[in-house]
DNA sequence: CTGATATACAACCATATGGTTGTATCAGTC
DNA sequence: GACTGATACAACCATATGGTTGTATATCAG
């Protein structure tokens, strides 16, 4: 059994916000409240409280109660599940190099092997 | 002189979708055209269309002109842009955690010296 | 030139997003 | 209990997004 499948969709919308990365930033090491966060940008409290939301809802932050205040923290599970994503990515791009660097290998080996191309469409 | 700085916005914004993050993938080592591409997905060939639009635009994917075709290939410096800063917030966490560390092994080493806490708010 | 293939793009619609203001809750302080 | 600080949430608005259909352009085959 599954923890849920990681949110991918949620993950990087989340990401797609200037506001929302520099949070994610500050939220490392930080320890700020919701309002201490606010007060870094050109915007109204609730607009910044709403970007906690939606970090909060893709699981890249908690809020853990502090006295009256919520003290904002990155998930840092959350930011591996993204980076993994991109990895594989890579992972798929470098086996395609490899893939393409046998095909030369081989195609030099025996030059008149090659039935390729032709396939008209 | 810089090239221009990468557009984050626009690329996890181009992330944040299931269908486009598939396009990705199989324009890593597939060779098809938007046409081709778009019969993969349970959708309009212009909705596909769109979604190769935004990846191009997010400088995600590139497209080639060949025949009749343009073939989708995804561009691998766009993608290590991405990852790049999803390392570099793992990077400020590890950074945190060591100054953490030091913290510990100072108070371990002179229990006396703390005068933290008590900052009232 | 004609026709089929592959792509592009505009117009349209429903819903989501990012911002606002205003009101409600809830934990500490007096 | 009453007041203040910190947060939450609803309603509203403008714009963006993801989908549709329809039309236009460009390339290759005959």
């Amino acid at each position: 059994m599954q923890i849920a499948p990681p949110d991918f969709d949620r993950v990087f919308a989340a990401f797609a916000d200037h506001t929302r990365r520099d949070i994610v930033r500050r939220a490392i090491s930080a320890e700020e409240g919701v309002l201490e966060l606010a007060s870094h940008y050109p915007m109204s409290f609730a607009a910044v409280q709403k970007h906690v939301a939606v970090l909060e809802r893709a699981g890249l932050i908690t809020k853990q109660r502090i006295g009256r205040r919520r003290v904002v923290r990155t998930n840092l599970e959350a930011l591996l599940v993204a980076r993994r994503l991109l990895d594989q990515y890579e992972e798929l791009w470098r086996a395609r190099i490899d893939r393409m660097d046998e095909l030369i290998a081989e195609t030099a080996g025996a030059i008149d092997t090659v039935e390729t191309k032709a396939k008209k469409r």
